[in-house]
DNA sequence: TGAAATGTTGGGGCG
DNA sequence: ACGCCCCAACATTTC
């Protein structure tokens, strides 16, 4: 019987996860998170994000313990700890679930070229290669993307099932404790995290069949009522793989409906931004449609703060950012209507608003944060046109009609002690409009 | 997975 | 009865 080091990174679940079933079978294993950082660049995990970890890392810690094994903790370079443990242990082979962030397919290409190393899909119903248009290419619209992945669908493997038991090493390697890695903020800010979320596998579960039995069945409506517990709210589990797609797919085809299709179409849109950040990995900090990096975007730090903080008198996009600031999430349909008051009435580049949405979501996602930012500024694949502006206040008016959602998160407002609007909506909205035609007028010979 | 501007239609009041 | 105007309701176009 071999020993392999099992490394977990975005893939903190022991059900459905193929490296770990590979390293089952191969004899003990030795399961490690590493700690670093750094060699995600200015991509890596945000204060939020951070919180979310560490209590995913006790989850699965515990969940480990069961089975009579346990969760090594270490610091990075990965590729020095990867070294120094196979020799500690004896092991032959690194097994780990891929990741697809540009930083991390050339750190991964590196330590897969220099220790005996085997990689698994466990975060994506189909590796971004795997779907292709007729001539090859990576598709940039998601409508046929999606039909090739439905057209696809028998492919998509079963959710395995999590290891009934898992061998021990001999004798364990060093570990640091979790709190070692000071994951969790020093002041208690993080507080309004823990009554919305229960991070790890077991919570995961817990809100999927919350979901299919009380969600599902109204989501198309639902998913656009940011008052009510209308979505999945899965992302977060997602993000970490406390949760895989495949484990999604598979209960939701067991209670399929219309309204299931409504939501796998969500789960192809994640599918869809992982399959474009594979493809075109500038973009996470540059426009996908070029012409977009002549556009005059304002340098305006105190309508960025005031945005920020969720003062910008405009209630439903405050509502938003308060919800975002004090439970680390925030509902997409609101989502949508504050990038777009930040790239559009603040004219406010898009890259700003994504590096507040990474420090501050609990789901913050590379790939998901840049698909939904280019797609708000209009610059991206299949984005929604710059010219399609949200009216704050009407979005307010459709969607939280009884003005639930904005007195749970503004209370003050309509009151003197809420701010004035810091944009006139109107002229902002022709000003946006301006803006877009100078770099539309950019590309004719003067 | 918008909203505003502009165009068209048709019912009803009225001379 | 008829033409004219007003305007809401709906449709289409434009950004």
């Amino acid at each position: 019987m071999s020993i392999s080091i099992l490394w977990f990174r975005l893939d903190l679940r022991l059900a459905d996860n193929p490296a770990l079933t590979a390293a089952v079978k191969r004899g003990a294993v030795v399961p490690v998170f590493i700690w670093a950082p750094e060699e995600e660049g200015k991509w890596a995990p945000g204060a939020a994000s951070r919180w979310w970890l560490h209590q995913s890392l006790r989850e699965l810690d515990a969940s480990l313990r069961k089975l009579g094994s346990r969760l090594i903790i270490r610091r990075g370079p990965s590729l020095e700890v990867l070294r120094e443990l196979m020799k500690q242990t004896r092991a032959d082979k690194v097994l780990w679930n891929r990741r697809y962030e540009p930083a991390l397919n050339a750190r991964d290409a590196k330590i897969k070229a220099t220790l005996s190393a085997e990689n698994f899909n466990s975060a994506l119903l189909f590796e971004p290669w795997e779907i292709q248009n007729s001539s090859k290419k990576p598709f940039q619209v998601f409508t046929p993307y999606w039909k090739s992945v439905v057209a696809n669908a028998g492919r998509i493997g079963s959710a395995g099932a999590s290891p009934s038991r898992l061998p021990a090493p001999k004798s364990w390697p060093a570990s640091l404790s979790l709190e070692e890695l000071k994951l969790e903020p020093k002041i208690g800010w993080a507080k309004g995290f823990c009554e919305v979320w229960e991070p790890g596998e077991a919570g995961a579960q817990r809100q999927l069949r919350r979901f299919i039995k009380q969600a599902m069945a109204e989501y198309a409506v639902g998913r656009d009522r940011p008052a009510m517990t209308g979505t999945s709210r899965l992302s977060p589990h997602l993000h970490f793989g406390e949760i895989g797609p495949r484990q999604i797919w598979e209960a939701v085809q067991k209670n399929l409906s219309q309204a299931g299709w409504v939501y796998l179409r969500e789960i192809g849109w994640r599918e869809f931004a992982h399959h474009l950040l594979f493809h075109f990995p500038h973009t996470t900090e540059k426009p996908l449609r070029p012409e977009f990096a002549r556009f005059p975007w304002k340098k305006e730090t105190a309508a960025l703060k005031a945005w920020q903080k969720g003062m910008t008198g405009f209630p439903l996009v405050d509502a938003g950012m308060r919800e975002l600031w004090t439970t680390g999430w925030m509902h997409n349909r609101v989502r949508m209507v504050v990038a777009s008051f930040l790239v559009k009435d603040l004219l406010i580049p898009w890259q700003s608003g994504a590096e507040w949405f990474w420090d501050t979501l609990v789901d913050a996602d590379l790939a998901n944060n840049t698909l939904g930012w280019q797609w708000t500024a209009g610059c991206g694949a299949d984005a929604s046109p710059f010219f399609r502006v949200f009216n704050p206040t009407l979005q307010a008016d459709k969607f939280d009609p009884a003005h639930e959602y904005i007195k749970r998160w503004v209370p003050e407002a309509g009151t003197p002690a809420y701010p004035k609007p810091i944009v006139d909506h109107a002229a902002a909205r022709t000003r946006a409009l301006l803006a877009l035609a100078k770099i539309k007028s950019g590309t004719l010979p003067t």
